[in-house]
DNA sequence: AAGCTGAATTCGCAAATTGAACCCTGCTTC
DNA sequence: GAAGCAGGGTTCAATTTGCGAATTCAGCTT
């Protein structure tokens, strides 16, 4: 058959798949709230970026609220992250570490996560309802999928 | 300062960040291994899907093998995963688990992955290196930078 | 009233994406 | 042995999207 699969990939990818989206998000989550800050750390254009915060905003994931800079001056915009975004930290954290494992750069690691409790560096990893901690090979998993799957996974 | 930040996210995203990629990895960790399986399951165009292979089987995501299926015939070509590859099942999971929770379809979600050993199915989540399993909600993150970041974090 | 600043929007061009059509290789069938 | 067929792509014109520079806009400040 010709109909593509829709999963929720495909439906996140949709709110957070375009060039740009995940690292205004990226940047977000390191507390820039403001369209200046963030552009000038993602490099986007302003284009794109007002373009992409407005998508985030409308999916949900950001919120736009006013706010006065402390010295005065006219009210700004800021943005924030909703529950929903922060829920996307593991996505974020995800790609953050197979890049570090992968394709470290010159600079060594620059940003770390740390649990807010212990201080203790923080990485996202498969975890089973069993409480079982998978390895990071990926190598104990196995698709369970309604309609048929030839191959015995992706391991096989 | 105009120098945007280069990060592991962002590397990352160089490799499997474009339109396309992340559908493609799904498709092959639930099994599809050959070009029109993929092209069918993900909707690419031809020439799209074709480019991305090639630049995921160029960055060591994918490996491309010949192969000659049982009925006989010419040999074919044949995509599977490298290790590096398994390694992004992480971001694949944490993406389709975000969607399954806040994009829910009609069709109830149709994708599980299992561990392998107990049948158990999995979850991205954030865990510390002291073993804490940090909530969904990312309210227990702090992001510790070596460059100054004005706020006090996301949750600030 | 003229200027400055952050936050965008508009504009014209360059690059990427798209669907359709075509090509190439090795069977299989007439 | 010419034609058909199927998988795995490539080529092509048309559209869409992304880009940098210039412009706008609102509210201070001078």
């Amino acid at each position: 058959m010709t109909t593509p699969r829709v999963c929720s990939v495909a439906r996140t990818l949709d709110v957070v798949g375009e060039r740009w989206s995940l690292l205004v998000l990226r940047e977000v989550f390191l507390g820039m709230r403001r369209f200046e800050q963030i552009r000038e750390h993602t490099g986007a254009p302003r284009a794109v970026l007002a373009q992409r915060l407005r998508h985030l905003v409308d999916a949900g994931v950001l919120e736009q609220r006013d706010y006065r800079p402390e010295g005065g001056g006219r009210t700004r915009q800021e943005y924030r992250l909703t529950e929903a975004g922060r829920e996307l930290q593991p996505v974020i954290t995800a790609l953050m570490q197979w890049g570090d494992r992968h394709l470290a750069g010159s600079e060594g690691p620059p940003l770390r996560v740390v649990h807010h409790g212990c201080g203790a560096p923080v990485q996202a990893r498969l975890v089973c309802a069993e409480g079982h901690l998978l390895g990071d090979d990926g190598r104990e998993l196995r698709p369970a999928v309604p309609d048929g799957v030839p191959g015995p996974g992706p391991s096989g």
